[in-house]
DNA sequence: ATTGATGCGAAACGGTGCGTAGCGTAATCT
DNA sequence: AGATTACGCTACGCACCGTTTCGCATCAAT
């Protein structure tokens, strides 16, 4: 790792266009809209985009890689994670919905698409959870840890986990069962996952350190 | 639906081959399970099938609805779908190990990689969820309502919503995330669920035959 | 201004798998 | 026997992949 911090020395050598990436990531995200990532095909990117085929290739070794990075910048748009914040209860239903929408759109177009892929492809798999779910799953963590100091949430429970559990119904009917999302559904599963989550009526905050222990069964 | 009953018209001509119909099925299962959903093309299923290729186009149109069938085959066997019983919290717990342990194995791989294609197929997902999930979900809920009828679970939710909670999760770490499932996991999973799902420890059974009561807790 | 390095567009390539067609042969029914 | 369909084989056109080659463009260093 001999990286010169801030290095001021410019490449050498004609420097990339700029137009170009973003000439390809416009056609391609035209193209997943339009006709789906069958046909977004690296060729048919590179007609409509007017870049060369050679061009793409220069900056990403492959399709998938490229659609991720579509995709990050899409859902980085549409659904920025959440941060902690007054009233985490009011965050978590925030965020549930969001990701719903999210996920009912070109965003979620993508994913699906990649997460064949991933199954083959190790690096794509790796892209994914370090630019997409684990951010996300860490930041909605923090937010339920959060709820757990401040009393709202019922501690003993591991914030990851738990942000499994709210999101796990929907990603599973949205990704899986590939059914539409109803407004319905996002309030019957966010009832149930706080049903569990939140902490009974007389909860008090976290005291100094350590002493959180409680019975675990309800 | 003007199916004859048991047609005793044999149809015309050479009848299709139960051999050359397995041999395609062993030979993509094999490849299937040594070099995954990318390597198992046509080519190589004919090749090492010793059938044509004409033969395999015969019969399937596509290589999804090969996959698919096989799919279905494989998950009968390893992971038939419950029913109803004495003991519904048992037999709920039971099923979500059972399909855990399928998921990871053959089966789970195949699914993975239709769901991509089902994005763009609507006949492949429409032949997943005829053949896999909707019978599957039908049979866990009515496990379900029995327990609801008799007082083990609690009434006034939808049975098929509920086994939406206990398996999504599930579904949302191993083919979205794709990361491994522990035992830990699903006992996590299942004890969060039930927390939500079981009856009060007083509830009493769905009217007249009253005799099956018990409090929860395991 | 020249030099050297890199990016760009265009064109062509070999490779792979798809799905189809033509052919001669095999199996079954009437 | 004749009709009909399945089988294996070979070959084909097609689409897309990922790579190579080439001439020109654009930058920094000299």
């Amino acid at each position: 790792m001999t990286v010169p911090p801030t290095p001021p020395r410019a490449a050498p050598g004609r420097p990339r266009s700029p137009e170009a990436h973003r000439a390809v990531l416009n056609a391609a995200s035209e193209l997943l809209e339009e006709r789906g990532y069958a046909a977004a095909t690296i060729e048919e990117i590179a007609a409509r985009s007017g870049v060369a085929k050679t061009t793409i290739y220069r900056r990403w070794p492959n399709r998938p890689a490229l659609v991720v990075e579509l995709l990050l910048k899409v859902a980085a748009r549409v659904a920025p994670p959440p941060r902690v914040g007054e009233d985490p209860l009011e965050i978590l239903r925030r965020e549930l919905h969001l990701v719903a929408k999210a996920s009912q759109g070109l965003a979620g177009r993508m994913l699906i698409a990649l997460l064949g892929e991933a199954e083959r492809d190790p690096q794509l798999r790796e892209a994914l959870m370090q630019g997409l779910f684990t951010p996300r799953r860490k930041a909605t963590a923090a937010v339920i840890e959060h709820g757990q100091r401040t009393g709202v949430l019922r501690r003993g429970i591991p914030a990851l986990f738990a942000t499994d559990l709210i999101f796990g119904p929907l990603f599973y009917r949205r990704f899986i069962r590939q059914e539409p999302i109803t407004k319905r559904f996002l309030d019957q599963t966010f009832d149930f996952a706080m049903q569990g989550l939140a902490a009974a009526p007389g909860a008090r905050p976290a005291r100094s350190k350590g002493r959180d222990r409680r019975p675990k069964r309800s």
